[in-house]
DNA sequence: CTGAAAGCGCTTACAG
DNA sequence: CTGAAAGCGCTTACAG
């Protein structure tokens, strides 16, 4: 098994030293234009390219970023990831992928990054435990928590502002006139479902006015199902918020099935704008999450390295009005 | 900024040697278990963990490894990128993740994965050029096409069997005593959509019959729209195979609107098996991808790192009836 | 079972 | 602008 060509041969190749080489792939160095070409044309030639690893472990910058999700079926997510990968690749960073199972991240399932010597770690719907923030802010190395907050935990978090978004559709309800509203919610062990679920419910006690809740685990079949049982038990509601667009497509379908008339009898309205919300077939109303401006900032934050910072980075939307609201 | 503890450090501390630290972390290395329990308590406290970046460079083994996918808004696609990462770690392996644009992936965008020194590339729903696979193979660097073939390319590859597939989806309409049959395509430039399309019409080329053709791209969009004009223009076909199960969703639909009665008057079968196919208002039939068997055989050539086999995996999948289907 | 030492492939002061 | 040399943090023959 052949080794890759290193830095030592193409300069053997290029008759200068290896540092000469070294400093050709660095636009900043001060290398003749005639020197540098020659360098890269060879390694160009031979397929050479610096190692990571060998960068990394010297200039202790691996230019690596874990990024850790909790899939959830939730199209949102593939859109941040994929997101991610595209603008940290613009600012020279690679990223460690890992697929987390539990809500709370543990140690071991991010172990590798800390081997890896990532220079940050996003986590994306999920969140760590205090404790383990804490060991990786004494190994150096920052957690941004993306969509997800939590007042306990010493890091950054990027996310939009759900209290304003769900207060603005509790807003949208009532100026319709809606009396009988239903929350359908998303897990409640999450941030997101807490503040959306705070805005949208505050909004009308102040009003005097109650609202009723189905318990969703933000996922279509929990809230199709748990919405059809309701609507069955004769329960009929003048307007829906799903705690997230899968939720509210689930919802979709349960009042569809129902035989009800949206947007005129029902109105519903998500939250994410998940491409599927936009199909011809659902045309669903929702709550635009600013997913580029979220990265962006998630990214600003990562770019400056500052580990003592503690920013609460929260993102207003904006409604995207489709066919499940009359407007 | 404080670095990050290292193995003289922690060797310092437990009154050893550097080596023997290092020794302590590898469970075939022959330390006595008193002194790697010292190193590993030490090492536990002070929360240090080898450097990956230094072990990959001094073993010439990164155990990273790059899966590259071209998202396509198929959740079928997110899934793998799921099992993967979890198959892969319990091997050792990290994922270094990169999202791609082009059907035919470009050098630039793999680059990192080869500076990074993986032990192979998975390419997901893309192929490569046959002269990065050739520039790939020099670097050493062993190239998995999954879901992906192409006869000219000199690289492992593993699929489902879509020829079997989908001519055993033509049998099963032929068998119904169908008369108008409908292909709604996929891309046409994937091995994918080419091997679907071969399977189905050949099949009923042999029996003397022709089948209709919608090109589709693989999205429910196009699905949706294309498939609701044919019908529109008075078309009403039988039995209809979607290319994938997004595209066969977006057929479904269309016929929903037509208000033609599903599977009475159309059957519909997609391609896949993602989740949503198995949500309560789709309950899609479709060709289920076997898709642990895929990822475990993959995994399989990938730990036997033999570079010259040019293996093509195929694994047949299997019916999943529900109900846009009667049998 | 343990330690001293070489070396992986780079970057970057230092010197000229 | 260029080269010789040190060193990043490990693993692994080699010797004992």
């Amino acid at each position: 098994m052949r080794k890759k060509i290193s830095s030592d041969q193409i300069a053997e190749l290029a008759q200068v030293s290896q540092s000469t080489v070294s400093r050709a792939f660095d636009p900043d160095s001060n290398v003749s234009a005639k020197t540098r070409k020659k360098v890269l044309d060879i390694a160009n030639e031979f397929n050479y390219k610096p190692n990571a690893l060998a960068r990394g472990l010297i200039t202790n910058k691996s230019k690596l970023i874990g990024i850790a999700m909790k899939e959830k079926q939730n199209p949102f997510y593939y859109e941040v990831l994929s997101l991610f990968t595209q603008k940290l690749k613009d600012h020279g960073f690679s990223v460690l992928f890992v697929h987390t199972e539990n809500e709370e991240i543990q140690q071991e399932e991010i172990a590798k990054f800390w081997e890896y010597n990532v220079e940050a770690i996003i986590v994306t719907d999920a969140f760590l435990s205090s404790d383990l923030v804490k060991k990786l802010k004494n190994a150096n190395i920052p957690v941004i928590l993306f969509n997800r907050e939590n007042e306990d935990l010493q890091c950054n978090t990027v996310s939009s502002d759900n209290i304003y978004a769900s207060q603005s559709i509790a807003k949208y309800f009532y100026n319709k006139k809606h009396k009988k509203i239903l929350y359908v919610s998303g897990n409640h062990n999450t941030s997101t479902n807490r503040d959306r679920f705070y805005g949208f419910n505050s909004f009308f006690k102040q009003k005097n006015e109650e609202i009723e809740v189905i318990k969703g685990d933000y996922t279509f079949e929990t809230a199709y199902q748990l919405t059809l049982d309701y609507l069955k038990a004769g329960n009929i509601p003048d307007a829906i918020f799903g705690a997230n667009d899968i939720t509210a497509l689930g919802v979709l379908e349960a009042v569809k099935e129902i035989g009800l008339n949206i947007p005129d009898e029902v109105e519903i309205i998500g939250f994410d704008d998940i491409k599927m919300a936009s199909w011809p077939n659902y045309q669903l109303t929702t709550w635009s999450q600013p997913l580029e401006t979220m990265v962006n900032e998630t990214i600003k934050i990562l770019l400056k390295g500052d580990l003592n910072t503690n920013r609460r980075i929260k993102i207003k939307g904006n409604f995207k009005f489709r066919s499940t609201t009359s407007n």
